[in-house]
DNA sequence: TTGCTTCATCGACTATCGTCGATTATCGAT
DNA sequence: ATCGATAATCGACGATAGTCGATGAAGCAA
């Protein structure tokens, strides 16, 4: 599976018109965003103690059911936005705190555009 | 057509595990993020001369019809990124640099989580 | 081994999305 | 009033995405 090892270097979008590719890259990652269920899912892995969640703890926070979980997990995993630590019989996600702080990076508008 | 003010405060998400209502605001702005073309308009737009451009500037960049670039321009618009505003027979795009300045913010985790 | 629990994968179905061509609306100029 | 240019809307089509139930895989405990 691909990495997704594109826009490994990102600054703030907006100044050169953003490639083809570059803008593939990004935008599987918002697409990946762009869910509730997975927004939900980052802020409860984000908000829980350790800072990870395994996925019993995720299923029990949505009216969904365990499959689903499982498919929006992979879809973020696959975005890098969250990695998977197996230990014992459960599997625990936690966030990537780098690809968000890269987003955050690239939402950033250079002063001038800002104005 | 809904404005999407919900999402007004937005501190960093993570903290409270986001509700229903927040996360599907949320996930629609990122849904208009989250495709390529759409990228790129606004990478466009951010870039363009006065920090605005017109929907001929546009299609000039892309090799998709002028409907489609309405489209897209729509969606955008209906998130909370973009504003118009006609001059004549041109109609002007913007970006809402607040807008942008609040997924970057809400993007940022709280120092706890991002060890 | 045999169970039991946790999680991932698969196949199918429905809904939504991105794109198109055709049409309509708005404006300026003749 | 008509024409030409710019942009928005409409209806349709194919592709993609979210969800489900059923099944498979991995691990622990008897």
């Amino acid at each position: 599976m691909e990495e997704l090892n594109l826009l490994e270097c990102c600054p703030p979008m907006a100044h050169e018109p953003l490639g083809e590719q570059e803008a593939a890259a990004l935008a599987r990652v918002f697409k990946a965003l762009g869910d509730p269920v997975r927004l939900r899912i980052i802020s409860i892995v984000a908000g829980h103690e350790g800072g990870e969640a395994c996925v019993c703890d995720l299923t029990a926070s949505f009216d969904l059911g365990q499959p689903t979980i499982s498919h929006h997990l992979k879809v973020l995993k696959e975005a890098g936005l969250l990695t998977s630590e197996r230990r014992a019989s459960w599997v625990y996600y936690r966030l990537v705190p780098d690809r968000l702080a890269q987003l955050s990076a690239l939402l950033t508008l250079p002063a001038e555009a800002a104005r």
